[in-house]
DNA sequence: CATCAATAGCAATTGAGTTGCGATAACCAC
DNA sequence: GTGGTTATCGCAACTCAATTGCTATTGATG
């Protein structure tokens, strides 16, 4: 592990008020290193085989996403998404994101605008606070 | 029930190569009546108590679904809900929908497009095909 | 009205998510 | 470093919607 990013992720426990376990710390890794929302499932097997409980990732994601450190997301498949808030801070802070139904690519989103067509959008929207989750088929199964 | 109804939801299911029983017109009738996104306990809410069973009611929606009768879909609360196509004609085939993380309400949305702030849409979804799903707060509840 | 396949009812299972609790290990003070 | 306090972990159990297997029932057709 390198020294810098480890040292990096401890103090940004820290600064949260929570102990850098060994766990949490080889959780943030994965999700630096992979540089995309993950599910538990794919944390967990980027982690050693057979060393952490699975229920114990679940809460630190959990954890770490109340904490703000993560962002939790339901792309549209019923299974928790975490990324790293600060990795994406080059985008937005609350950028939306892109699941293909078909490969199940994921993709960060810039910055994006709902426009009605036609018309205007509805009044419950005006002056709403927005999150957009965006699915669907990419662009390469389509052509597929 | 009112007859014409009745009758029309009968030559509906009729036309898809299903047996109008029961459970499925009440179902049927009921997300006619609500005219909205109704998930399956709300479907079974409005149908007389004991008579059906839950699980009954699950494959006589997700069927009707799979037929083309009824629209599935996942509005981000990890629960299915279900609409009419038919009744949702004069909006648009395939509209997107909006629903209220705080008061629930679930509202059908005008055809809308997904326009980048700044810069272009990525690539993956150049030519994709989308689905839309809008969630958060809405004005209401904003100014609660 | 008899027949046969489609459908309903009931019970059991899945799978991600979630929680309770005793054991363990981080952190802080000394 | 050592020790004590308390956050975390590991394990097992539980939730809840979703899903499926199997048998009894019922709608549709001749």
């Amino acid at each position: 592990m390198k020294q810098g990013l480890q040292s990096e992720l401890r103090g940004q426990l820290k600064s949260h008020g929570l102990r850098a376990t060994g766990l949490r710390l080889a959780a943030l890794q994965v999700l630096h290193d992979r540089a995309t929302p993950l599910t538990q499932e794919q944390v967990l097997s980027g982690l050693p085989v057979g060393v952490f409980d699975p229920a114990s990732l679940w809460r630190a994601l959990a954890e770490l996403a109340e904490k703000g450190v993560l962002r939790r997301m339901d792309l549209g498949d019923r299974v928790w998404r975490y990324e790293l808030v600060d990795a994406c801070r080059s985008i937005s802070p609350d950028h939306a994101h892109f699941l293909c139904d078909d490969c199940g690519v994921v993709r960060c989103l810039p910055p994006v605008q709902l426009v009605a067509s036609q018309g205007a959008l509805p009044a419950v929207l005006q002056g709403a606070q927005l999150k957009l989750r965006v699915s669907g088929r990419c662009a390469q199964c389509v052509a597929a």
